[in-house]
DNA sequence: CAAATTTGGTTGCCTTTGCAACCGGGCGCG
DNA sequence: CGCGCCCGGTTGCAAAGGCAACCAAATTTG
């Protein structure tokens, strides 16, 4: 399962081994709703999530939690931090059941004796910049004014991501709300106004856009 | 100048450039206004600012412009898009006359030959890591709800960084309204109601905080 | 199966804020 | 000196959306 993180990917089974041995891999299992890592906690090791859903939020001063991100199967979390070894005040709570399997990086972070921790090493940096691009793409995001204009950029970003108009979203209608920063019911009204105007067909987490092919370039 | 950017900082003087040669680095200048990379040019290089600033932006389907960052002496910008290799539809421009090192990271990729690249390569990957907190604090300030709290969030960021309650920001208003991704207008407003309620004291860009040491939640 | 819980949709109300227009001060330049 | 430009603040207006309350369907639990 962990060659679905591109960390790991296209490894022999003895690179794989040796790799997982590296990092000191350590598999745990959480129940839906635990708490993975609690605000304040360090972070010794960054986690890979083999199954399940873990969501990583912030806790405000006035108890709203906020989404940072959400995490499933092949994806991982918590790599900045770990990485620099700074304290992190982001909670992280398993969203269902869920298999997750923590990786430290000292052994990726001074000098690279052998080819297997070179390869390593540069996964690792190049996972921290696609992390920067979608990072990117959220901010973007939330940076739009209204919900339309947030959802119908991150409808486009799912559309391309799926290569095609029907996709399935990650997240049920309140994960979807923190993601955009908007209110639940709010959202709702929208997703029924974009509907009733043609502009989207939606079963649950099924979305379909009906976008016309956007004429002008950007 | 470059050791102020923390890739090159506590160099020697050989190794610094060598650390240059390494990267390839080429020094340009731009004048205020001036497009340092259009959309959808691809990036050969990431850029160090020496002198001046530089803005990071969107402009999305409509031609609104959305702030990505705005980056100053001693910081880099586009290292995730250069170290990918990716193309992006992102632009930069020159906020002021600015003078931007050039570094090209081909020579910080691959198997490191000598323990100058390694170090390179570590902090590279550490560069990475710190941009990510970043950018998951102004996501987290984008996620809030109102204007005033989009303004807490970012002042108590700000007196964070700046290590008291008072600190100057590297904004306009126009920035720092496309930077909370608020309305200018509206911005003034709220900052003028924070005044007017004590919470804050401001002239140009020089802030001060006057908020009670957060007691208890709401 | 019944009860309870979760999830998504609807609606009315009212605040916030985007928008547009305008004003005034400071600064540079001819 | 005077003109224009840039920047920041103000304000009236209208719309968007947060909030709360509620309902219905679906899913889980006993």
């Amino acid at each position: 399962m962990p060659e679905r993180c591109p960390l790991f990917s296209r490894l022999s089974k003895e690179q794989l081994r040796d790799a997982l041995a590296l990092m000191q891999a350590q598999e745990k299992k959480y129940a839906r709703g635990e708490i993975v890592k609690n605000a304040l906690d360090p972070l010794h090791a960054f986690g890979l999530v083999l199954e399940g859903r873990v969501a990583v939020s912030m806790e405000d001063i006035d108890g709203r939690e906020m989404l940072l991100s959400q995490v499933g199967p092949g994806q991982t979390f918590g790599e900045a931090i770990c990485y620099l070894a700074e304290p992190s005040p982001i909670l992280i709570s398993a969203r269902t059941d869920a298999r997750v399997l923590w990786l430290r990086c000292e052994g990726i972070k001074g000098a690279a004796e052998d080819e297997l921790t070179r390869l390593l090493q540069t996964r690792f940096t190049a996972m921290l910049a696609r992390r920067t691009l979608r990072m990117n793409d959220r901010i973007q995001i939330l940076s739009r004014g209204s919900i339309r204009e947030k959802l119908n950029a991150f409808f486009t970003e799912c559309a391309r991501d799926a290569g095609g108009p029907r996709f399935e979203v990650p997240f049920d209608r309140a994960g979807m709300a923190a993601y955009l920063a908007v209110d639940r019911s709010a959202l709702s009204r929208e997703l029924s106004h974009m509907r009733r105007d043609g502009l989207i067909d939606y079963h649950k987490n099924s979305f379909t856009l009906h976008m016309q092919p956007t004429k002008g370039g950007r």
